[in-house]
DNA sequence: TGTACATCAGTGAACGCGCGTTCACTGATGTAC
DNA sequence: TGTACATCAGTGAACGCGCGTTCACTGATGTAC
């Protein structure tokens, strides 16, 4: 349920108990128990839906950014401005990430949940990074960083900017610091295209 | 007690029961409640314990680093320079923010804890304001942005490496994450000084 | 078309455990006279 | 210096509650012949 998503992104797993998620699903515990053998097989099954929705969504704004430009500079730049968009378009502002918590949570999962979040993490940094490939091939870096520590540098700003926006109940500042990112990446790439 | 610190940064404070915090301490159950009038009195001494800790932490970074360069700019390079430095000689990693875990864990508290946490994410944010103020003055920015966006990159870069280092299992994230800010601060600033 | 059975999507009551908290107490140290 | 009392730093046992989990069950729907 999306009810669980909420509350153990508002209370952390451990602390989120089945009897509320039930409560407000209008479920009896039992019924709960029929979807899910245990406790943690809900916390795997949110976590796989959230993996897989935050893929679509980055699928869907990169294709989109790179409709509206050939280069592969500025059509990253369009898709963190787009990103930026739709970060301060969100009414209560960015909910969390659920590898954030269950990360702040980890003692209390398996190995499974923890090798999830490592992989997703992983697979992120692999998208990012064959993006900056491409634009390395075409710009040559102002101040040569890795490119693996940059395509963190994507997922980071955006965990970074979920836990400030949370802390100081200002949703604003997850498009702000998106934006920040774009202008390290103007600034690093802009200036000298190869040739 | 430092245990529970450690506990809660890997559980979160939901999930720790005080129970696992006097075994480790060698304490009884009645000794924790002579300490503390309850369970939150825990978390909200930690919680200044910490602020406490991580505001002595900069203050010392950032003075060490004002001995070694005259020029603002140049002082805070040398200063995120030394801060990624600690953090990559950390045996372990960085055990966690304690900040983070409580945002994620907000529903669980009162105001009193949350506002602290807002009010210490501000007062990071005018330190870091200060600083680059004054390096605004003598360099003029290669891309115009707000300084406290950039101030609050700061805390957003440790925050978010901080998650990423712990997904991904990998300590070395953190200074790398911290140089990738000193580089987008060199490229910002660096290039045009005033008159 | 009717009957028999199987599966699906749960329900309701009960379980044992561990949690945060309370409270009457105790032995060691400090202070007054 | 000795005694009386006060405070400090806990202890031990018990409490009630809510948690995750189990299990025998039930009514509705689907399928076979």
């Amino acid at each position: 349920m999306d009810i669980a998503e909420v509350a153990i992104l508002s209370k952390g797993y451990g602390a989120t108990s089945i009897e509320e998620i039930i409560e407000e699903a209008g479920i009896t515990k039992s019924g709960f128990f029929y979807h899910f053998p245990d406790k943690r097989a809900l916390a795997l099954a949110l976590l796989l839906r959230y993996v897989e929705a935050e893929d679509a969504f980055f699928d869907d704004l990169f294709a989109r950014a790179e409709e509206l430009h050939d280069d592969p500079l500025h059509a990253f730049l369009i898709g963190l401005k787009l990103f930026s968009e739709i970060m301060a378009d969100l009414p209560n502002g960015h909910p969390g990430c659920l590898i954030a918590t269950y990360c702040y949570n980890e003692r209390l999962f398996d190995g499974e949940i923890m090798s999830i979040s490592k992989h997703t993490m992983l697979a992120w940094r692999h998208r990012f990074r064959a993006m900056f490939e491409r634009i390395a091939d075409l710009y040559e870096m102002e101040d040569p960083v890795d490119l693996d520590h940059l395509a963190d540098m994507v997922s980071n700003t955006a965990e970074g900017a979920i836990i400030m926006a949370k802390s100081l109940q200002d949703p604003q500042i997850v498009p702000q610091q998106i934006l920040l990112l774009r202008s390290y990446l103007k600034l690093l790439f802009q200036r000298r295209k190869v040739q």
